[in-house]
DNA sequence: TGTACATCAGTGAACGCGCGTTCACTGATGTAC
DNA sequence: TGTACATCAGTGAACGCGCGTTCACTGATGTAC
């Protein structure tokens, strides 16, 4: 890659790390195309250059969340067993159902910051944000211990209970009841991880 | 009341449910006051007389759900234990988590349709959201059996699996995967009424 | 019973505003000879 | 090494459009006497 092209997709990196943040926090209707260009400190105009349409953005941010930013943890899949996978499974859980990412509202998961935008959104949006859901899924059916149900089935179970229970709390008014809805998702994924 | 109050009142009842049904289908911000009053039969500037702003639309809209529309079951809070409560939380379980549910768009629970919306949207409306979480918690504590863990725990994490289980099955590109979600979470929750 | 007035339940035009997208243009860099 | 041209990475004005909200108005109904 030459340097220039380099910078190019710097720059787009850029953009999608600035688009990211914003529909996180505002979702994808409420968050313009100049915003998002201003804050990666460029002008309007130079946004079709990059991409074909604020749709296309939108699908790319998210597609960037699976490429740069999985959790710690949501790769090693297939790994060696012997390493403690068990104790990644709880890791995850630990991570993913912390206080710190319930209030991270710019750069949290996209499941737990853009789901239902995304259920409105082009099939390339739903593509994009299926990968995600399989990385995650992906990494307990790996990293789940033995059980009388089967791996992916609980895996599927754990990470609706892991979004369910964020969602939820970003979504209630009282702070309390937030933190009960976490507490308790926290716990149970756990206890669900020694059965 | 009088007659005409009556009318009143039935002509904003009708205002609300066609707001939530394209509240659901769309999306707070994708939904216009035009389109709603026009799918209730009325006019753009009636809608005044009724509501505040858009944003007190959406509340109403949302408290509307939890007054008029809460699934069978969700209402007998404190019922004669006798009476099968634990089938209570069956049955409960199953029709939240039906493909009927999933495949319902606009008359789906707003916890399935609006979650990320109502995260940004007004203090008002996550209170509403929050009485819709509530009830549906409270019916699962009062109705889940005998168990190590505290009713209020297993039922905020049973509502937070039910809730995920079917957003991402709305958000995901593939059937395949949406019904392996639905399906994984519905029987884990079933399960979970076992232990 | 009749009449004058007030309120109710809207109507529809107009307001200011911001959006996604297009497009002609531009200075800096890269390439051919 | 120098020069002419092409491409790259944007710029910023302009387009058409739809939105939330306001407001002066209106016909039908209700109330007072």
């Amino acid at each position: 890659m030459s340097e220039t092209s380099e910078q190019k997709s710097a720059t787009r990196e850029r953009i999608l790390q600035c688009a990211r943040r914003l529909f996180n926090r505002r979702g994808f209707v409420e968050v313009s195309i100049d915003e998002v260009m201003a804050e990666a400190g460029l002008t309007r105009g130079g946004f079709y250059y990059y991409f074909t349409s604020k749709e296309d953005l939108y699908a790319e941010a998210i597609l960037q969340f699976a490429r740069n930013d999985p959790p710690e943890g949501w790769r090693t899949v297939g790994g060696d067993p012997s390493d403690g996978r068990d104790g990644l499974a709880r890791s995850i859980v630990n991570a993913y159902l912390s206080r710190d990412h319930l209030d991270d509202r710019d750069g949290s998961c996209p499941m737990v910051g853009l789901p239902s935008d995304t259920a409105r959104a082009t099939r390339s949006a739903r593509a994009a944000f299926q990968q995600v859901v399989e990385m995650m899924v992906g990494a307990f059916e790996s990293s789940v211990g033995p059980s009388a149900d089967p791996p992916r089935e609980r895996a599927l179970a754990l990470v609706a209970l892991c979004v369910g229970g964020m969602v939820l709390a970003r979504a209630v008014a009282a702070n309390g009841l937030a933190e009960e809805l976490r507490g308790a998702a926290h716990r149970q994924a756990l206890r669900a991880l020694d059965r």
